[in-house]
DNA sequence: ATTATATAGGCGAACGTTCGCACGAACGTT
DNA sequence: AACGTTCGTGCGAACGTTCGCCTATATAAT
């Protein structure tokens, strides 16, 4: 290391004290302007970086905001936290803020804690969020800034920001029921996911505005995993024939992939005899065969507004809307 | 924000002077048991937490690692951000740092020039490095501490971590030629890409033990995207028949499942009519009709060692190997 | 000419740590 | 009994900022 450029070092090349070289580089305006100049020029040769450790440690601001997010299964891959990411990292450095991103074991809300009594960080983005999420229940009681990427409780009232599921549903059953589908399936998550809860109302809303009874027959839960879509999808397609759903909707593509490969397993072809629409669009979802239907959700757009909110909040300012329902869309890739 | 519980705090209420409790605290040795005790009670019952702004701000270190990664082209989306994040944040948390992720403008070593003159990181990890990564110039002249994840220019000497694309282009080469292909196909990245010169270096390493002659034909390069893929396997299949490969290696599932699709179009079965082998495993590879042959990194070895390095490294210990080469793993999913 | 007011800049303190040194007491050695 | 050692603890300083207050000089008002 060479030794650094500090304060002082600017100070005594430009022949003032080094408070008041501080005072020039914050913008305070009791400075004359032919010193302010000698400062700025001072500053440049010097190549002068503010140490920034030092200064928040007298601002008692870490300008640190904790991310984490699970793990999914380890074979599987997170499709959508190189967008989150990358969007937040970015919001964040405009507003003069970095990511901490943090190791969190489920339900241990010390890893938290841990940040917040180190002074590491000032706010925390929370994703995969649930009903009676342990860390929204304690950052709430100790009122520290945080913004939610998922809704929770509904009686509970702090920030967050959300795709609405409801609508993705609602719209790829509609792109269903347009088509002709009068018997249409949905493959969701277990009824303690919230995501996956509010996702499934958009499919039974869609149904019920087209006036089509939904036969429970037809609802599947389990995991969003291949294998879950896959037996669930061989449950639908041994229905009697009158009962059987000639259309499916799911909650992720993953699960849609393996609803592709049971009606190919029965002959059927996807996009004439059996549709299927996923939603997430990952990656890959464009490349199968056939092209997968599906919802994709304005991710980056999430990322960004749950950093604007939360410095918002961190900075003490007002937020004009605490709650934040992005919209997805569907994007059609076979015709059916 | 509760008034912060410092040093001073303790002390008060321990009955001794708070430079004593920092000593407990550091496991200094030069204090008597009973105080000692009495100290860590004092902590324990006021729950205190040393405060890390101050601490690096005295020890004179930030205890960050920088991490910056190229977004790929916005609609593809990084296929192993998560696991090598996720192997950097635990390994990095383990030795007591924490990741600090950054935007890179590409050429631009001023993002990284900042980062070090602002005292906000101790080292960083390079991604996607290339031949003459002006990075790498920048790092190794002011004698920052960092690791690459990749290779360079082989005349420069500095620590990275690497998977071993030629072993794994060998292997899955190999395989085809197990299964009898002699007209084995590879397509590549362009000749500026050092990761692609590697990879690419395995195939004909692999055709050439095995006495196989390698037409120049079968050679394409190009990005390492779909539409590519697609492209350059019809030119492939477009080749007189006695020409005409009958397996294909690529350097990404992307391009593989281009070149499944190019396949197909001709109405060839993959896997009995033309045999392709891809490189990541992807995700979705697993997925595909049919499911796609592939060549598997550690990629979450690669984020550990790094970070294993880097903290060794920014400690000032000595490198017991400044050059780690994984091996990948074929993954075998088609039997031709 | 005297006093009030503004302006430019300096100075001390503080943020919460760690670190080295000084000091007193207890102890063992001569 | 005088003296060196060790041990336990306290004290001052420092890390690089920001912030508020004080002061000296110049300027304007009486």
């Amino acid at each position: 290391m060479p030794t650094q450029i500090t304060l002082k070092s600017v100070a005594s090349r430009a022949g003032v004290s080094y408070q008041t070289v501080s005072k020039v580089l914050n913008g305070k305006r009791e400075v004359s302007p032919e010193t302010k100049q000698r400062i700025l020029e001072a500053v440049h040769e010097l190549g002068y970086r503010p140490n920034h450790i030092a200064r928040n440690m007298r601002i008692q601001r870490s300008f640190m905001i904790g991310y984490s997010w699970v793990q999914i299964s380890p074979d599987q891959v997170n499709q959508i936290l190189d967008q989150f990411l990358t969007s937040m990292v970015r919001e964040a450095e405009a507003a003069g803020y970095h990511l901490l991103p943090f190791q969190f074991r489920e339900g241990h809300v010390e890893d938290y804690r841990e940040l917040i009594d180190t002074g590491r960080v000032d706010g925390f983005v929370l994703s995969s969020v649930n009903y009676d999420d342990p860390r929204i229940e304690f950052l709430m009681e100790r009122n520290f800034p945080f913004v939610a990427f998922g809704r929770s409780n509904p009686e509970l009232d702090f920030p967050y920001v959300d795709v609405d599921g409801a609508n993705g549903l609602h719209q790829a059953t509609d792109h269903l029921i347009q088509h002709g589908h009068q018997r249409i399936a949905a493959i969701g998550w277990p009824i303690e996911s919230r995501v996956g809860n509010d996702r499934m109302q958009g499919y039974l809303q869609a149904m019920q505005m087209a006036g089509l009874d939904v036969n429970p027959k037809w609802i599947e839960r389990g995991e969003g995993i291949f294998e879950f879509g896959r037996e669930a999808t061989s449950r639908l397609l041994d229905l009697p024939a009158k009962e059987r759903p000639t259309a499916l909707v799911t909650l992720n593509d993953t699960q849609a992939i393996g609803a592709l490969y049971a009606a190919r397993e029965r002959g059927l072809e996807v996009g004439t005899d059996f549709s299927i629409v996923g939603f997430d669009d990952a990656p890959m979802s464009q490349y199968l065969f056939p092209p997968l239907t599906t919802v994709r959700q304005p991710i980056r757009e999430a990322g960004h507004k749950c950093v604007e909110m939360l410095v918002a909040l961190m900075e003490g300012d007002q937020l004009h809307e605490r709650h934040v329902l992005l919209q997805p869309k569907l994007i059609v890739r076979t015709l059916t």
